[in-house]
DNA sequence: CTATCCATTTGACTTAAGTCATACTACCTG
DNA sequence: CAGGTAGTATGACTTAAGTCAAATGGATAG
């Protein structure tokens, strides 16, 4: 571990190695097992994280216990940036995380950027501050559409659409050098209903209308698209 | 108008006068009447926009012609960011914008800020940058809880709520000073429905449940609170 | 004053998705 | 290899909210 892990993530990238080491040295690095709380819901804010290793849920509870997850936060990104902004515009403000926190997979390594040295940093380096905004702007992009989904699409849609996307994420990426149009799902099928604002028997369910229907097969976590082309027209 | 009106915006308050000079100068201002289209979903980014008078609704419809109402926007505040930073860290994309927007009142007058003039106070303007970070993070702050409300609770739940907050703006404000447990909706009742997610006859329908279990009256648009920590337990 | 219009309300009915109970499957672990 | 467990699937039923149709009521123009 030393500075040049700092840079390892995407909004550190172009950091100057002193930057990144006055980061580095302020930062705390932690691992997580799978299933491990990160940070809760209300808890007092530390500063945010970014993810070097692994995967992590942002997700919300309801009084009577039904999850709904907001955001999967992958390898390079970070999360919980939300509050430092918020303390800085009233310092006076006690200010919490505004979600729950969990790693997906063993292993996940995450680093911890206390507020106060990041906002020293950020203060005196315009193009960070752009980049910032870069990418909160990014995920407030995505929390627009991903409203949109909750409120104007059955389930039905949504899940074909997280499909496609899927399909469109692993074809894009070099692992598959032909894409046998299968993918394999990264979550839990409850984190999959989680996040598509539902529970476990309705995406069952779902799934098996979509394989009836001669679109898709499914086994476990594999998903076989048999029909692209329809299965876009279904998440429309 | 002149270059004072600019800082008529929370965000631009602090700017230097050249700086909001520059800005008056490359902006357009332009009037509205009440129901007109300010820009349409996926049309061409021209730059964001402040409100300096009146307000308006940034909305999604779906296909089958369902509406649903991400923001109000009112005088103050900016909307419609987001793409400029889509096309200042990716120049090549043509970005558009993320959704719809109408103004609410008559006489709703806006200024449009152009993309190329304000980034490049942007940039120059550190204290800028975090005015803006603290901006959009609140927006962010907004929408996870907007999401979390969708997805987590009934639409009995979203109504209390969304009162029960509206109450807390009219007693703040100091145009009541007794306060008189009345408020007024702002927002015609299918607006309200459309923010909630939910359409006109449910949102009646509530409204007539919350009256007969004598936690509030409903005149019109005019709500009495008849028993606010009862309301206050609803929406939890 | 009456006609028209729009927003809202109400009632009867339908439906998508949630709940509950049970069953199946694969996989660890002792 | 038996037995437990977590994840998933299926069926029967319930329910919150949407749809459709009709009534109400208030505001405004002629």
């Amino acid at each position: 571990m030393d500075h040049n892990d700092v840079k390892k993530i995407f909004l550190f990238s172009d950091l100057t190695d002193n930057e990144a080491k006055l980061i580095y040295e302020n930062s705390v690095f932690k691992t997580f097992d799978k299933g491990e709380m990160i940070f809760f819901d209300s808890e007092p804010y530390q500063g945010f994280y970014g993810v070097l290793e692994g995967s992590v849920k942002i997700y919300k509870i309801s009084k009577d216990g039904k999850e709904h997850i907001i955001h999967f936060i992958e390898k390079g990104n970070t999360f919980a940036e939300v509050p430092l902004f918020e303390r800085w515009s009233d310092s006076r403000q006690e200010v919490t995380y505004p979600a729950n926190t969990m790693a997906l997979e063993e292993d996940t390594q995450l680093i911890l950027i206390r507020s106060e040295c990041f906002l020293s940093v950020l203060e005196k380096d315009p193009g960070l501050c752009m980049k910032m905004l870069a990418s909160v702007s990014k995920r407030m992009r995505y929390l627009t559409k991903h409203i949109e989904d909750l409120t104007l699409k059955d389930i039905t849609k949504r899940l074909a659409g997280y499909l496609v996307l899927e399909y469109n994420k692993s074809t894009s990426s070099a692992s598959h050098p032909a894409p046998p149009d299968t993918i394999e799902l990264d979550i839990s099928k409850y984190d999959l209903a989680c996040y598509l604002g539902t529970i476990n028997e309705t995406v069952s369910r779902v799934f098996r209308k979509l394989q009836d229907e001669d679109i898709l097969h499914v086994d476990g976590r594999n998903i076989t698209i048999k029909n692209l082309s329809l299965l876009k027209e279904v998440a429309k």
